[in-house]
DNA sequence: TGTAGCATGTAAGCCGTTACATGATTGA
DNA sequence: TCAATCATGTAACGGCTTACATGCTACA
């Protein structure tokens, strides 16, 4: 019911989701979490977020927190609740989603291409394909890990989701170089 | 040489600049231009962040305020100076760009599709598909008000660049939604 | 006469980042 | 023994949004 949350709150609840049987994960391994899947789509929350937001959610009874002692190591371990499932699910089913928020410079700065000469245009240009190319390598292995499992069904799908999308940024960019002058 | 710019002060700048004659605007007739070009591929400030980079900018000497009384309203105006297009200017070609940031509600739902009823999903997707369109029109009066005039050569470029993403993404959504269970 | 649009701001607050601080464990 | 990685936080600050305040102008 709690409606105060953010995206990135439900995002990094999701992510506590995923298995079957509820696993319970330390901050640095949801964070890992979130660098193989959300960071395409949605963000990568700084570690520090991570800790924070994960207390907020305990504090609100969505996880609970562990505090374990291995050795003479602390660390916590939190793990989604029923209720926090629930929460997760009623926001999955009962908002509506907002149009994608694209902050991109590489169009930024070719919207501003007359006051630059072409050939630094162009430059800019490819300085982005060569991005879109490791960026696409990235996500490719994180594809080629989940395979054709029914478990990850969705992340996969997801995942094709930007491995299409990044090929058609090479696309449209590769066309867009040649309409560049001279 | 002031480093301590944000992007988004960067584009603003970069409207101002668009006219060959620098023109002089209000915030509000820059909002409207913002909301034109830069929510599609930036973000649309909200009106008070316009006013307040403006004044920011203003401060730098990178664009000169002009307040005009006409009857008994007073509004201000301003125009890029000589100073700010220099800074602009290096700002595009010595700073590299980053990789664009996608924050995909859409996407982050489909992550969690183990989580609801395939129907649900496949309802939230077509949301999506009717978003796209929505907004594949707006884009697309947007590039018919460019026309192929030479003046708004790049503007345009950009603008196709947006047509060609949003028909990529449309096209990847309806295979997608051919693979969710049931 | 009243409402929509033009026009300009201030204040509060959230989200998220960077920088900083601290310490344990693993392995070269 | 030193560096890398694991692990957990706090503090400060920037960017951006929402809510609020104000008043004029055009027009139905």
């Amino acid at each position: 019911m709690s409606q105060g949350l953010s995206t990135t709150s439900y995002a990094l609840l999701g992510l506590l989701a995923f298995d079957g049987a509820p696993t319970s994960l330390t901050g640095y391994e949801l964070k890992q979490r979130a660098d193989r899947t959300l960071r395409f789509y949605w963000v990568s929350p700084a570690m520090s977020q991570v800790y924070s937001e994960l207390e907020r959610l305990a504090g609100l009874d969505l996880v609970t927190a562990s505090s374990e002692q291995t050795g003479r190591r602390k660390s916590r371990r939190y793990q989604i609740t029923p209720a926090g499932l629930e929460e997760l699910q009623s926001w999955l089913t009962s908002s509506t989603a907002d149009f994608p928020t694209l902050k991109h410079p590489a169009a930024l700065r070719l919207l501003m291409g007359h006051l630059i000469p072409p050939e630094r245009m162009r430059g800019l240009m490819q300085d982005y394909l060569d991005q879109l190319t490791r960026r696409r390598a990235e996500l490719s292995e994180v594809r080629t890990m989940l395979g054709d499992r029914e478990a990850v069904r969705y992340p996969a799908m997801v995942a094709d989701w930007g491995l299409g999308y990044y090929d058609s940024e090479t696309r449209i960019v590769t066309e867009l170089m040649q309409r560049l002058p001279g």
